[in-house]
DNA sequence: GCGTATACGTCTACACTGTAGACCCATGGG
DNA sequence: CCCATGGGTCTACAGTGTAGACGTATACGC
């Protein structure tokens, strides 16, 4: 009855989404699981490991886009790319474990087979698909981080992000897009721009030595 | 005499880089400067003040390419890039600081400025340099903080990284890339062509609507 | 000169953290 | 019947950030 490591991801998973990743600490879950804290080391071996539970759970809910199979490489890869955004827009706390933790899970592992299908069929010379790989997944998990912590969104959130005001005179680009900046990003939109260029880069690639 | 704040940061920095930002504690900082840890409470507000106080420090050092005035953009953003990965090589436990970080400090606004000014000259439509600038900021702040998290050299470091030998069979793009797969990768040079793809991706930008 | 305010430092204490180690008990198999 | 094994509990330890009270030395107005 393996079941109760997955009651206690559960337990660990509710409280960061409630109370932030913080807030999760063994006694924490342990409490609300109903046992004692150091019950939890019989399922899990370390905090550690407890949060890598935690990432395969939400890369497992990365990959059910069974029915995509039909689809052409683009959408394949926007449909992939959105799921991961969904995650971490659900779960802002887990941004940035995504990226730490290096999550060799099997589902992890299978992500990065359905962008390499992608990359081939897009036409992308065997030798340059890794590095491509690396460049797509790396600007998907950058976005959803930066998103997540707050980095588009300067001035809100922590207080102490307001801009400092210094000399507008130092500050020449600032100044000159001055009607564009300060207004609200559409960050859905903005993503789906920043995915429509980064596809464009690739079948550039896929153009470059075919 | 502020110097003692400088003081506090000088030792927290030596700290992270000799044993990693864990080892960052407040009485470990307070000892390397002799003194009691209460102490820095009268030059630095908090931890996270802390933290913010020391990101400040590597941003700074990342403006200095004053030499590049005379320039062309993409290699200002070229040298701005190369910046920024050789901080995170230097102190890669600073990597996924700088990412949550909103670290609005006035030398990141200035970093920000030169991006913006970069790509105004590049002849970005100047409605979409804000998204632009986010775009690459996004990609090379996520390539520093992978490449120090070890995300890009799956089996090096953590010991639980090691693939976990899942059957080749459902992983078609895998056993397809085989030969290219498992060898060592040059990040350098994978660096450097990413950022190319990138400057290439910036100039399609600039002729769509210029 | 004196008195006082202010900057800086120390000490103690508190609530928390992850986790090692010993102990306990119920279940199931030889 | 006995014992091993899986799961749970309790205690304890070293370490964390930090609030609050206390001390002292320097600088400043009178």
């Amino acid at each position: 009855m393996g079941g109760r490591r997955e009651e206690i991801l559960d337990a660990a998973l509710a409280i960061a989404d409630e109370h932030g990743l913080d807030a999760v600490s063994m006694r924490a879950v342990a409490e609300r699981v109903g046992v004692t804290p150091m019950a939890l080391y019989r399922h899990v071996s370390d905090k550690a490991a407890l949060l890598d539970g935690i990432v395969g759970r939400l890369l497992a809910a990365l990959l059910p886009s069974d029915g995509d199979r039909g689809r052409a490489w683009d959408e394949r890869l926007n449909a992939l790319a959105h799921a991961c955004r969904a995650i971490t827009q659900r779960h802002p706390w887990a941004a940035h474990l995504l990226f730490s933790r290096p999550a060799v899970t099997p589902d992890a592992v299978r992500a990065v087979d359905v962008i390499y299908c992608a990359l081939i069929e897009a036409g992308i010379p065997e030798r340059e698909v890794p590095r491509l790989e690396r460049l797509v997944s790396t600007f998907v998990l950058g976005f959803a981080a930066s998103e997540a912590a707050g980095r588009f969104n300067p001035g809100t959130g922590d207080p102490r992000s307001r801009r400092g005001r210094l000399p507008d005179g130092d500050l020449p680009g600032h100044s000159r897009l001055a009607p564009w900046l300060n207004l609200p990003v559409d960050l859905d939109a903005e993503f789906k721009a920043d995915l429509d260029d980064v596809l464009a880069l690739i079948k550039a690639a896929a153009r470059k030595q075919g």
